[in-house]
DNA sequence: TATGAATGAGTGTTCATTCAT
DNA sequence: TATGAATGAACACTCATTCAT
């Protein structure tokens, strides 16, 4: 219960692991420059921490040596540990959404598009820290009302119209049999999700072929299985 | 962010949402049923506690207040905060596991247990504390290893066992066509996890209706849709 | 800093070590000889604790458990924690003085009376529990004026009363020298004094003759050597 | 038992009672400085205070009220009470060992080598808080065998080897006839020790002339008296 | 802007004391 | 009398936030 980063564990380049754009750090860099740095190093470091430890539990000095910056300096950028919070959901999110609505479109048949869809998903969010993310907010939603709305306007609701579209498409083509899957799109990512948290919780216990799941999932849907 | 309970809200007698038994309060009660009823209470408290704040902002104060006992109270019954919150847990999660697992024995079609599974789940678990129970664990798991892993062994692992087997009596039975499903039970259960997360982050912004949820899911399964 | 007794270390029995008369175990005794006995367990074990932790530091749980008793019990016998230390180092030194102001009347020479008190002192104070009583009453004596005061009139006063009417003889009889010895009895006795404090504290470090050193001190007062 | 401060009974102004340097206050005072002169205050405060209620019954925020600091702050200082302690235990004894080592090189008679050290203690332990570390650290001792090792390494052990050198060169002079006595130095010793308990637990009942009583014992040693 | 020392309200835990049995 | 469960005030220690430098 206390396996906290002791010492100013990171070097003061802050990890781009979130897409969050790491400035250059070759050109001396103007003030605006080394302030995003910084903030930068911030947010980073900030979901580290909030990822392992969950919102109350985290020490925001603990996120500052993380970030390797002074704690007051956390208060230049963030009005306090809540706001902190928020905004850094917000920005880890962004890119999430972006990645996954450059859904190839529909020039293939849907099966490809969705197996499209579950590969990127799986490299770029199951096995990442964004996986994590998602962990975080269905663990601090209700705290943060603020935040689960924000998620389900940016991301639940988005992901499923454009997902009910596609369905819709694949009914349409007759891709789909099951009409009624338009209603639920849930239905078609309930497996993706439950793989973020079996890999967050139980991967060691039992792992997880996340794409052999997903891919069962699909035959599931499409009826037909296509060669791996 | 501050909506405690400041007053004694709770009566002395506690609550059995949890299926939690009260001894009736009508007789004098023995010194060890008196004893027993206070652990409960404190029980019950600490879960809405901890189910509404996490772990960490959960004060044992408030656990207390809510349960109607004094502070002090709490440590005979439990040895610190993280005791109460794991035997908190184990507790909550068997009768969750005895409900589940009376799964009725296949007399009929595979499709009417599932049938039968999912009414029961919605009914005992979407719609109750036990439900954000599974959010909670989902939540806290990764910094208390101990409640994963008893989890894992005593929930997942046990269920998903019964439900590879229904599933495969169902394939040899013919009801299911995809064969490989019996690899990934997860994907039998993913959309009613997927409901309880639902109900308890989303379900302001857009209710969802879980039965039909989980019905089109069957029939997704199992081909042909019975009559609602 | 944490070597507390955890289990009922002591039989119901209460031991005796401090001359605390315990009364026999054969009959079925009265009640207030039993009274009385669990009195004198209670007396008895808050004496070890005390000497061990000091007054503040130890807790009423462990003194019952040590007594083999109770917690309440210790209420119906002292007023509360303070009276109890009190009353027990009241007790503790009655049988202190006695044993010591039975010094025998100056038959011999006072060389030998002092010889006799010395070793008396050594068996009966030094090597045993009550050289811990002294300097428990060193520890906490500012913090209980009463006890400080009680000790001073009952056991300072008396003793070196004593001991000036033995130094007064020596020198009528020529025996010592040193005239203003009787003016401070105190040099008599603080290499004794000092040989309780070493044994308590450093006597792992290098473990003290105290016989030796009380014979070398009465060399220094008398002048001659005896035979040891 | 309940005379604690209750008010910012302090200035801010640290006390150098114990030795401890305080920085002038006429300057601004470094970053540094002011951070060694808070360290003072603590220390000095927490000295108080244990020596008046004990290691336990000290209460860090009537320390941190004393010294004029916010609680937080003694724990930027110190890792937490048992190490304020030791640390303060340690500090207050260098000075002592300091000041009674400068024992004058045997210039003159060895008898006066004792009876400037003799004014020396009574001036500067027996007379000031000094004294009432040493009954502390007799207190506490067994509590906290670090602080006992320490003292008797750094004190006793070395205050020791110096007397009984002392003794020798008086024994070899002739000045001393007892050839014992360099066995105990401790004997010495022995009414000074006494002297400064005398002073913390009866001088209110019975007044002692510290420098009469070490005079007497010197004749005692050295047999003849030299004039006042 | 950035720092990190200082603050003090807040929280987990202990323990002397009470009292129903 | 004796018990020990229950109480709640007390206290060590933490950590978000501020602010002088």
């Amino acid at each position: 219960m206390s396996d906290r980063p002791r010492k100013p564990a990171a070097s003061r380049a802050p990890r781009a692991r979130t897409g969050i754009a790491a400035p250059s750090r070759a050109a001396p860099a103007s003030r605006a420059e080394r302030a995003a740095e910084r903030r930068a190093a911030i947010v980073d470091a900030a979901l580290d921490e909030f990822i392992a430890r969950g919102f109350t539990a985290t020490r925001l000095d603990d996120v500052a040596r993380r970030a390797g910056v002074a704690k007051g300096t956390i208060y230049l950028h963030f009005k306090d540990k809540e706001t902190l919070f928020e905004e850094l959901v917000r920005t880890a999110i962004v890119p999430l959404v972006g990645r996954l609505a450059t859904l190839p479109p529909p020039a293939g048949s849907v099966r490809d598009a969705l197996e499209a869809f579950a590969k990127t998903f799986i490299q770029e969010v199951a096995s990442t820290r964004r996986g994590d993310i998602i962990r975080l907010i269905l663990a601090e939603g209700p705290r943060f009302p603020a935040i689960a709305d924000f998620y389900y306007r940016e991301v639940i609701s988005r992901g499923l119209g454009a997902m009910r579209a596609l369905i819709a498409l694949g009914i349409k083509r007759g891709e789909i049999r099951e009409a009624a899957l338009a209603d639920f799109p849930q239905i078609v990512v309930a497996p993706a999700i439950i793989a973020v948290i079996w890999k967050s919780l139980f991967d060691r216990h039992a792992p997880l072929d996340a794409h052999a799941l997903l891919r069962v999932h699909l035959d599931l849907i499409f009826g037909e299985r296509s060669a791996p």
